[in-house]
RNA sequence: GGAGGGGUUCCCGAGUGGCCAAAGGGGGCAGACUGUAAAUCUGUUGCGGAACGCUUCGAAGGUUCAAAUCCUUCCCCCUCCA
């Protein structure tokens, strides 16, 4: 079997590393357990989350053992990596449902059952440490000389740090040390930008027990311009399809530019990595179709193949004409209400594609909007039961992409 | 605790009494071009209507015909000193 060190490495995602050459060799003879940690700033796991799962899996099948670490603990102080305003205080409460709604579905992707992997919260042992102890014991290995030269905390040198904040990278690194007394955990991975947050676990594990410890990180999604990927004009893409629905999900993934392809399919799907190759090598408008799979393939990975194929019919039925799908947004509409019509821009708002009624004017006067296929510019345009076809449906199309049905009821 | 600087519309950042709903850039949205891509170009970007009105410039008060701009108090941030 290959080693998963070569298998992480041919699909993209390692970045960094402390000892490359301990660290292959480890995981290619030992069972080794490991963790990532996840913040429950938000409550769903987002796609840059969904990447650092997917080495998870990696590892997983590879027989060795995940834990997913919660940091119920570590958001009460709020990691100011990458950050650069202060990090808003979240209430106890909010963490906690947060916590719970992460562990529900991270439950998805990795296999929990006996104890092959673990979830384990860091509110445990961070919210109930005692503070002289801890500086006694953790806080003398630290230098603050060391720590003002991490790269993460230039930019917020010049605008403001707090003592708060600046105790974050002490705490990952608590974390990884527990981890490492109690469970036998031995490597820590994560994003990026978690590398100085992460050797600093590696180096307290060293210095108070002598043995060795690992870290490596993975490459963040961004854009090929070096923006961060995962966000939208509705803020972030969620795991949870209460937020994200899988059509949009699904289309997200379908928009991406042509130059990222080859690289998600590795990142985010499980495709053979020959079949990734030959998807990326598709020129020109071909590249569609790897689109296609790449889409697929990573909405029944988060929300099942039903959901995966019915957005796909959707997009398709959309963009290419075909049948109409049940999957597009729909918002139902008692037949009374349009018995004098409805003017288009209360509509636009009702439905949510304008979220004022001046956005909506500025739609309709800018050519943005379309009913069952036919742009409309009149901004006093009334719609009534004469714009739905016989089944009793009103197409209406924002832009280009966005789409939303209205049923007329009764 | 002392001295100084600062908080402007989603973000950065101009604006020091009327010509400011507020320059410029970024981002967003829409249009053109395309392949449901990227890049580029154009328009647009507080709210509500037709002219026009209404609510904004950390918070609350005040001066004035008129305030983002002046005064008072308060809150928050930064720098230097202690």
């Amino acid at each position: 079997m290959q080693n998963v060190f070569e298998i992480l490495q041919e699909r993209g995602f390692i970045e960094q590393m402390t000892h490359e050459e301990e660290i292959r060799a480890l995981l290619g003879t030992d069972k080794v357990t490991f963790y990532i940690g996840f913040d429950p700033t938000a409550p769903s796991l987002t796609v840059g989350h969904f990447l650092q799962i997917m080495a998870m899996a990696h590892m997983q099948r590879a027989g060795h053992r995940p834990i997913a670490l919660i940091g119920g603990g570590t958001v009460m102080v709020g990691d100011p990596t990458g950050k650069t305003d202060m990090r808003r205080i979240m209430p106890v409460e909010e963490i906690d449902r947060n916590a719970q709604a992460f562990k529900k579905q991270m439950s998805r992707f990795i296999d929990f059952s006996d104890g092959k992997a673990l979830m384990l919260n860091n509110a445990d042992w961070l919210r109930n440490l005692n503070y002289v102890e801890f500086l006694r014991e953790i806080g003398v290995h630290f230098s603050i000389n060391r720590m003002l030269a991490a790269e993460c905390y230039k930019s917020r040198l010049e605008r403001g740090l707090t003592f708060l904040e600046f105790n974050y990278m002490i705490m990952q690194a608590y974390d990884f040390y527990r981890l490492h007394q109690d469970y036998g955990c031995v490597m820590q991975f994560g994003g990026n930008d978690q590398w100085a947050n992460i050797i600093a676990g590696v180096e307290l594990i060293r210095k108070i027990t002598g043995e060795p410890a690992y870290g490596m990180t993975f490459t963040l999604l961004t854009t090929s311009d070096g923006r961060k990927m995962g966000k939208t004009e509705a803020g972030a893409v969620w795991l949870d399809p209460a937020l994200t629905t899988p059509y949009d999900f699904y289309q997200y993934w379908r928009n991406v530019e042509d130059s990222n392809v080859e690289r998600l399919l590795g990142l985010l799907t499980f495709l053979p990595m020959e079949e990734v190759r030959r998807l990326g090598a598709l020129e020109g408008s071909r590249i569609n179709d790897a689109k296609e799979v790449l889409a697929y393939e990573i909405t029944k990975n988060v929300h099942g193949e039903a959901a995966a194929l019915e957005a796909q019919k959707a997009a398709r039925a959309l963009f290419g004409g075909g049948e109409e799908s049940e999957s597009i947004p729909t918002t139902e509409i008692p037949a009374a209400e349009l018995a004098n019509g409805i003017d288009l821009i209360s509509l636009l708002t009702r439905l949510g594609l304008a979220p004022t009624r001046s956005e909506g004017r500025r739609l309709i006067i800018q050519g943005g909007i379309y009913l069952q296929k036919e742009q409309v510019k009149e901004i006093d345009y009334i719609v009534t039961a004469d714009d739905f076809d016989d089944q009793g449906y009103l197409l209406v199309r924002k832009g280009k992409k966005v789409y939303h049905r209205v049923k007329l009821n009764g």
